[in-house]
Parts: structure tokens; C-alpha cells; sequence
DNA sequence: GACAAACTTTGTCAAGTGTCCTAAATTTGT
DNA sequence: ACAAATTTAGGACACTTGACAAAGTTTGTC
């Protein structure tokens, strides 16, 4: 298994994750999955509003008509694709959880590496502010894209509790929610093409230094 | 003067700033501020979709022939309007260079704590998703959102510098940045209308608490 | 090979988009 | 009073958009 060695090293959040198929020709499937990996595509490198229908056809080389009979609403296709996005990165999240147990610095630091690392790719960085412009007036993808993050939250509160039993939940919750946003936001300026990309080492070790710093300190400091 | 008393606590961004009028009637003017208001309501309310001339126009319940009139293109409007809103942004930020010199914490607090309740308005929650997701599309968004930024983490730095002056410049520049973008991730969580809305100032508490443990402990812990 | 289900093409539909245009009416500042 | 600025009222252009219907073609199975 030459995998399992460089496991914690490579894990890579796959573009689109496909759930099993039910009924259909097997080339249904896999024009539904071509369609969506196209629609993906538009949507990063040319944004929302490229991703029309007729675009997304063009872009598989097949009719428009042929895309309406996969995905008969265009609220059907953003829906598919979403949760394909979505559930590629569910799957990591359960890889995690069952992490060794290390050290819970050490996990900490580990899982602010994947993120990073996966925020400075070029779909995150495209794909997400699209997410959180969209969730802002559809409530589809504003309950989906939260699932998403409370998911995320869920092995970092994990390791909360383990480094600091002592604090009540709704602070540990808390402080995981502040520690997901702090990296979310990196994203506006050190993601894929962006003005301190570069710095994204740095920026996570300080990120990584805070953080660890911030849970050793709260609530036995001279802090109200 | 009553606003001197009670200007540190109350200090809100403008939705739009216009600059100064060059020629025309005054009536002109105020038509144009009319128009970008409308357009700035639509994208808050519908989304940049739903921004098209035609029903800017409808909301401003003037003909589309008006509104192309003062603005020919609407790419013309797109940029007025990101100008317009800038522009409400950068005048909060001269203000709070000139601050009296309170001790740095304090300032750092105060700060942290404009940026967090700016962030709870309708206005930004809505607003900033749709630029940083434009931004990546739209070089023009791009440069205009990363320049606001740029002044915005300035009255962070400055901070920074009088409370760390042993630091290297980049290292500063470089924590600058991880708290600013640190603040900006909450508005997808802690925003207006965004499932965390309500801990905000419990967020606010551990952010603070964090960014000065941060500045206090950088480089002289047994960190690398 | 038959045959039904699944897939694909082709063509059409009403509605929307930004941009441009003309001509007339109205308002504004001086 | 008068020129400049603004607004209205239309219209037209070329194009895109999502949706739909009716034919074809392919696929797996009996």
C-alpha cells in the first residue's frame, strides 16, 4: 500500500464526487457526470453567470437538448452540481476523524494544513465565494454550504475538547466557528491567483501559532 | 457638537459615497445617486443577477433611455457603483488613523470591533461575497476590492508596528493580514442573516482576545 | 432480431439582455 | 429669455436565456 504512507502528506479534495447510480444506461451516467465536470469548469474560470445552459452544452459538445433531458431545470443542474462538490468534501472530512491520535496540536495543525492547502487550489478559491454570494439569496445552497461547514467544524471541535475539557461548550463551539472563519477568509487574499498567495506558508504558520495559542489561553487569562 | 461625544461607539459606513460633481445641473446628479442607490438595493435584495439596466431603471421608475443616458454602458454603472461604495469604506478608514493615541490594545480592540459590526449589516453580509466572487472573474473588481483592503489593513499596521516595533516589517505586514482576512471569513457565518449571527459579540471577544495574545507571543515563544 | 427504454438531435417558443437610436417634451441655471 | 441639461416615449437591434415538443438514434434484454 503506497498509499497509506503519504496519506496524511497528499490528501486532495477530488473536483466532483458522484453518488452511486440507480437506474439508467451506464452512458447516462457518465454524460451526467461530463455535464456536471463542465459546469464546474465555467464556473471556474469564467463565474456564475457564464454557466448558462447553452455554455455548458457547448463546452460537452452536445445539444442543448440532450443537457434539459439530464437536467431538466437549470435549478436542477446547480443543485447536482453542488452536491457533487459538496460530497467530495464530506468524504475528507471522515478520513480525518478517523486520524490517528496524535497529539491534538499536532491534528490541529494537520487539519489547518489541509484546509490551507486546499483553499489555495483554483476551484476552492473560485468556487466558494461563488457558494457564499449564491447562499446569500438561495436558500438551497445557503443550508447546503452550512452543512458543509458545520461537517468541518466537527473534527476541530473534536480536538477542542480534547485539549481543553474544561471550558463549557458553547465556548469550544465557538472558538472552532472562529478558527473555520479565520481560514475561510483567507481565502479573498491568499487563495489560487491572489495578492499574497505566496505568503500562504507563513500565513499559516502564524495561523497555526494563533490558534493553538488562542486555546491555551482562553478563559485562564486576565480575560473577562 | 453631540456627535464628538458618542463618535467612537457609533461610527457607521455610508452605504454610498459620491464624489464631488464636476458640470451638469444639480438634478443630474441627484438622479445619478438615485440610480446607483437602486442598483445598490438590487444586488443587496436579488443579487448581482438580478442587476440588470432594465429593472435598475424599473426601480428607479424612470425609462431605461434615462439611465442609459447617464450611464452609456453597464460596465460604466458596475464601476460607479463599486466606486460609490469604496468610497464609504475609505473615509471610515482616514478617521481612524487619526484617532486620538490610545493605548495600541485599545485601538486594536476598537477596531476589530467597527470591522466586526460593519460586517452584521445587511449591506456588507450581501455586498462583499458578490465582490470577492466577482473579483476573481473581473480584473477592474479585483484591483478596487484588494486596494480597500490594502488601506484597510494600513490603521492595523500601524498598530501592529507600535506594539511590536522588534518585528521585521513583512512579519507584521504578514499578521496584518491574517487578522484582517481573520475578520472577513466571519461574514459568511456571523453576518447578517447567517446562522451565527447571534454570537457575534462572543466572537468577537475570542477574535480580540486572540489577535492580542497573537502580537504578545509572535517570535518570542519557541515557535520557528 | 425484436422491442421497449434510454438517450440524442432538431427546431421552436416567449422572454430577457445590453446597446443604440430619434424626436419631442421638460426642466434647470443664468 | 434662452441655451444647456435632463427626461420621456418610443422603437429597434442582435443576441442570449431557460424551457419544451417531436422526431430520431442507441442500448440492453428477452
Amino acid at each position: 500500500m503506497p498509499d497509506s504512507n503519504n496519506q496524511l502528506l497528499t490528501i486532495t479534495v477530488a473536483d466532483l464526487t458522484f453518488p452511486p447510480r440507480e437506474g439508467g444506461y451506464s452512458k447516462g451516467h457518465e454524460t451526467r457526470e461530463q455535464i456536471l465536470n463542465a459546469a464546474l469548469h465555467l464556473l471556474v474560470e469564467e463565474g456564475y453567470r457564464a454557466m448558462s445552459m447553452r455554455r455548458i452544452a457547448a463546452e460537452c459538445g452536445m445539444k442543448l437538448g440532450n443537457l434539459t433531458y439530464h437536467f431538466p431545470s437549470r435549478e436542477d443542474l446547480v443543485q447536482a452540481l453542488l452536491d457533487s462538490v459538496i460530497s467530495s468534501y464530506e468524504i475528507e472530512f471522515v478520513r480525518i476523524v478517523h486520524n490517528p491520535s496524535l497529539a491534538p496540536d499536532m491534528r490541529l495543525a494537520f487539519y489547518c494544513e489541509l484546509v490551507l492547502e486546499d483553499i489555495r487550489s483554483k476551484k476552492t478559491t473560485r468556487v466558494f465565494p461563488e457558494l457564499w454570494a449564491l447562499s446569500n439569496h438561495d436558500p438551497f445552497v445557503f443550508e447546503r454550504v452550512h452543512e458543509l461547514y458545520a461537517r468541518a467544524r466537527a473534527p476541530l471541535q473534536e480536538i477542542i475538547a480534547e485539549m481543553r475539557p474544561d471550558l463549557p461548550r458553547s465556548q469550544r463551539d465557538a472558538v472552532a466557528l472562529f478558527i473555520s472563519a479565520s481560514m475561510e477568509g483567507l481565502t479573498v487574499f491568499a487563495g489560487h491567483a491572489k495578492p499574497f498567495e505566496a505568503q500562504m506558508p507563513l500565513l499559516e504558520k502564524i495561523a497555526v501559532h494563533s490558534f493553538i495559542n488562542l486555546l491555551k489561553n482562553i478563559g485562564a487569562d486576565s480575560d473577562s
